[in-house]
Parts: C-alpha cells; structure tokens; sequence
DNA sequence: AATGAATGAGTCTTCATTCAT
DNA sequence: TATGAATGAAGACTCATTCAT
C-alpha cells in the first residue's frame, strides 16, 4: 500500500531527525500528507511503526550481508566488504543505528526477545568460523566477541567527533582491528 | 547541600533504570523524600539534573584518569588499567554511557558543545602519544581513532548478549585490540 | 433485505454482550461479514440501528401479549402467563430491559416520545381493568401503578444476585404480588 | 479537602445530567472552576471518581436504614420509613440509582465484587427476619426475594411515566406490596 | 448496492513547571 | 528554604461517518 510506505518512511525520517520520544504521530501524519487518524488503519501504535522500520532496515542489511557470504571472497575481505558497505549506507542516516540501540534498550524492558539480531549475527559468525576454519583469523578468541567488536566499528564511527571523514575513519578502524583479528606468521 | 546531591543521586539512579523520558521530577523528589517542587531550588530543568549527573560521573573518571596517567607504567599498561577499571565502573551501571549518548544525541540538536568529552579524550591522547612516541603503539593509526576504538570496547561489550562474564569479554576484546596495536616485531 | 436483518442482528447481540458506547460500528459489520460502509446504506447512525432493534423486540413481545389478551384465562392466570413467558425470553438475553432502559434514558433527553412504551402498556391495563371490573383484583390501586409494579418485577429478578434459579425468583414474586393485588374474601 | 469535594460533586451533579459517559473530564473540572490536570490530583481516572459519589451516597443512605433498624418500629413500618424517606431523596436526583445501576453493570464485566451492596442488603434482612419472627410476614416467601421486590418499587417508581406524583406512587406500591407480604388473619 | 480507506473532532491522561504559603 | 496543589499544553489513540470507486 502506498499509504503504509509513505507512513512509514516519514516516520523514519522523522525519528532519525527528531527522536522517536519527540516524534509526534501527528507531525508524521502531517509530513505524509494524510489526517492524523489514518496512522491507525495501519500501524497499531507509534511503537509498531518503529518497530516496522527497523524491522525493514534490517531486512536489506541482512539480504546484503547474504549476498556477501555467498560470494568467493576471502573472510576478512568479506567482512570488509561488510563493513564498508554497511558503513556506507549508515553514513547516509548515521542516526539508523542509535535509534535502533535505543529501541532495543526500551523493548529489553519488557519483551526478552530481539526479532532481528540473532539472524544477523549467525551470518557473521559463519564468516569468522569460516576464516578461523582456514587458519587466518586467530582461534583464540572467542566468535561472538569478535562479532561484537566488529560490530562495534561502525557504531564508534558513527559517533565521532574527529574532523576525519566518515569513510576514512571506518577503514582505519578495520584495518587495526583485521591486524589484531590476524594470525601471527 | 545536602539536598542538591541527594537530588542528583536519586535522579540518576532513576534515569539509569527507566530512562530520561519515563523518569519524572515528581518520582525524583519522592525517592529524595522531597517535595516536589523543592526541586526547581536547586535546578533549573529535568534536563539541567541530568547534565549535573553525567558531569559529575565524568569528573570521577577523569580524575581516576589522570592518577593512571601520572604512574609509571607501560603505555599499553595504561590503557589495560583504565579500560578495566572503566569496565568495573561500568558494570554497576552499565546504562550510564548509553544514557551520556542519549543526552548528547539530544544536546547536540542545541548546543553544539560537549562539555566534557575533550578534556576526557586528551589524556587518553596524551597515553597513546606517549606509546607511540616510545615505539610500542603503531603510527600509521592516527592517535584519535585509537581513542575512539578503545572507547567503543566498553561500549559494545556493554551491549552484548553472550553468556561470557561482562569483565572477561572485555579483557579478550582489549587483548585484541592491543594485538592490533602492536608495533610488528 | 437479508443485509438489513442480519446488521441488525449482530448489533443487539454485541449491545447486550458489550453495552452500545463499547461496541462500535466496525465491530458489528465485521460480526456481519459486510464492509463498514455498508452499514450506511441501512441505517442513518449507530443510535437508529439500537431503536430498530429494539422495536423489533418490542413487536415480538406485543404480539405475544395480544394473543394472551385474547384468551379465555382469568385475569391473574393472563398476568401469570405473560410474566413467565415474558421472564423465559428474558432470561436467554437478560441485558435487553437493561439496554432498553439505557436507550430511553438517552432518548428522553433529546426526543419527548417513547415509540412503543405506551401501545404495550395499553394491553397490560387492558387485563388488569378486566380484573378489576370482575372483582377480582382490588380498586383501590390506581390501574398504571399496578403495571409499573408488574413490570417491576422482571427486572428486579433480572438484576437479581440470588442464588436463586431466575423463574423460581420470578415466581416467587409474582406470587407475592398476586397476593396483595386479589380481594379479601 | 475543598477541592476534592467540589470535583465529586460536579462530577456526580453532570453524571446524573448527562449520564457517564457524555461527561468530560474537562468538563467537570470547569463546572469546579480548577484547571483539567487537577482533577488526577485527586482522583485516579474518571471511574475512580464515579466509585467515589457513588459510595459516599450509599454511605449516606446506610447510616440513616441503620437508624431506623435501631428505632422501636414495626418492622412494617420500618419497612415504610425506609422507603419513603429513600423515595424522597430519590426524588431529588431520581437518576442516581440509574447511574448505580450502569456502573453496576459495567463493573460486573471487569470485578465481581459489589462493594457497597451486601452491608445495606443485610440491614433489611434483619428488618424482614424480625418481621417473620414476630409473624406479621408471611415466611414461605424467601427473605432474598422480599428484599428484592422491595428494592424494585423504588425503581419502578422512577422510571415512572404516569401522571401520579413520585411519593402517591411509591406509597400506592409499597401498600400493595405489605399487602402481599402480610400474613392473612 | 458494497466497500473500506480516509478523516478529524473529541477524550483521557501525563507532567514539567509555577507560586502562594 | 520547603512545599505540594494547581495548571494547561501536549500527545496517543478512538471511532462515527463520509465518499470515491
């Protein structure tokens, strides 16, 4: 549905610029052109609609990542690719990935399961058990850890205050982190 | 006063707990065995609270900071030492950094300086400086992205969901990253 | 219309289920399998299906007490027999007096007539003169008294929080009621 | 508190106006000269402050049944005292059983619990228990039943449509009533 | 005739902040 | 200085009703 969508994205938009907390869901009704009670014929409350974002974002991160793990590159070229990639799409709306801490913050409150996360991470982890497998990454530490330092790239970027560009930033970052990730000749 | 710290304590506390946005000043004031409105005698705003809290936390770290600074130990010595203790810190209260980056997410739609970041990040500068200047620490890194890296370890071991104990994934992400560091033998 | 009926239908039964302001008119076309906007195409608003719904009803139990007017039973015999039959359709949707009392309560702030009160009122004053002119019921009550009174007691045992099974309740009561109204001997 | 009694007040005065539902919030809090947000002050919601006139109503008028119990009377004139003298505070705000009766309902959907109802209900089984005893009324009528028809003269009263004056009318039922009720000589 | 998406007025409720005492 | 009652602006959400298809 056309209506659905441009909800949809003006609400990102908007809690990308704004806020989810200082997002009203009239201001996003207003942006989409729509009178504020339709947001109810298709999102069940201002929650669900950030939820359904997120969930979407996630959606293409995850397709890409797929695409990655298929294809016949090597595993630190591949997480670069990854990285890069990811980096790239996050420059454009930097505040993607804060929102989405802050939902995942809020949602630990009260529900215990986080839809997309674990799907995400498998991926990842198959791309470091496969350079562990092959004897490039090191072995002594564990996945997951490498995982969430991988991971924690991007967000450290995304809140730099240095007067390096984003891009450059990210590829310093990788380049010390795939040292460190590799096996001592 | 008395009173002004009881404020701040009971308000931080509430903050880490339930967020900025679900803590109100009634709730604050009830927890200080105050009346409400003695609040606004000794802050300004919800929001002015929430600066004097995060300022003050601040403050301890930086202080602890510079004694670790002012040791003889190694460069790479050093930043074990802060990144561990930082860790232990955080630990108790592991929402306090996703709070600070909250607020400077907010902050930084009005104000456009960080009170207190710099002077934090300049001795770290000073400890990575030192370490490249001694020719352990590599230089083709620029010291800031450095910093910005170690920094991001507390945060993504904060975040994680994996079952290692939060002071043990911490300690293998910094060896990593030490790893990374390293001047090649 | 077969539409018509069946919007009707569905609609008195959520009015008894649920009251008339807690069930919407989505709710009831969605009951009937027919789009919202189909209701409109029957009724004028919510209220005009409620009056029709309950006319019918009305019309159902008028029917009924004319035949028994009808009949060669004695007066009391008459009363009897309406009041239990009366009480056994009651009984299978207790709600509908209390919906219908709602109804003329509203109603009677905006319009001064009650469209099928009287006509039924009329049947019941029929039989209890019949009564009276053959000397057995007392004439010293006025006639309307005596009905409000009969009517009385279905609602009371309606409302009722006995364990008591309804139709022996009802019973009871209109034993007793009976009794006050005969004539000494 | 002045406040608190000036919003129950108002709140029940337009309750019995317009019935519970047409009431706003702000409307009530008009009618009391205070701000909107006031009124949570005091009172948890607009229900809550419904449950509040209501009891303090049924408050009042157990106090005075609980005199007239006490009082040297015959249990049918006790009986008559009671009704009378509720017939004639009905008569000022004839709604108000109405409104009791509404919420009744409604509560009965979500809590089975009557708060108010059981105390005063027992009162007037004493009164119909001492009346078995000292064989002024009939005792092959249950007790529960009595008191229920008794309660439903009120009723019938008020929804009245006949021309007949509130208190003729009630004293016409009620004389009816104690006829079927008294023992036949 | 049937539809169901669109609407916006209307409600309850929250809460930071003020101010008279 | 301490208080807490009063405030009113603001926001999420509901739903009877309309209307273009």
């Amino acid at each position: 549905m056309q209506a659905k969508k441009s909800i949809s994205e003006n609400a990102l938009r908007l809690f990308l610029t704004k806020g989810f907390m200082d997002t009203t869901v009239a201001e996003i009704m207003e942006e989409a052109d729509l009178g504020t009670g339709t947001f109810y014929n298709y999102y069940d409350s201002k929650e669900d609609v950030l939820k359904y974002c997120l969930g979407e974002k996630i959606n293409e991160v995850r397709h890409f990542v797929e695409e990655i793990q298929k294809s016949p590159l090597e595993p630190s070229q591949k997480l670069s690719e990854i990285l890069l990639t990811a980096g790239k799409n996050f420059e454009e709306n930097s505040q993607l990935i804060n929102l989405f801490m802050q939902f995942r913050r809020q949602a630990s409150r009260t529900q215990r399961e986080s839809p997309h996360g674990p799907v995400f991470k498998e991926i990842l982890a198959d791309i470091v058990c496969e350079g562990q497998e092959k004897g490039v990454f090191r072995k002594d530490i564990a996945v997951g850890i490498i995982i969430e330092m991988f991971m924690g790239l991007i967000q450290s970027t995304m809140n730099s205050n240095l007067d390096i560009p984003f891009m450059d930033n990210l590829k310093q970052k990788l380049y010390l982190f795939l040292e460190g990730l590799g096996v001592e000749q």
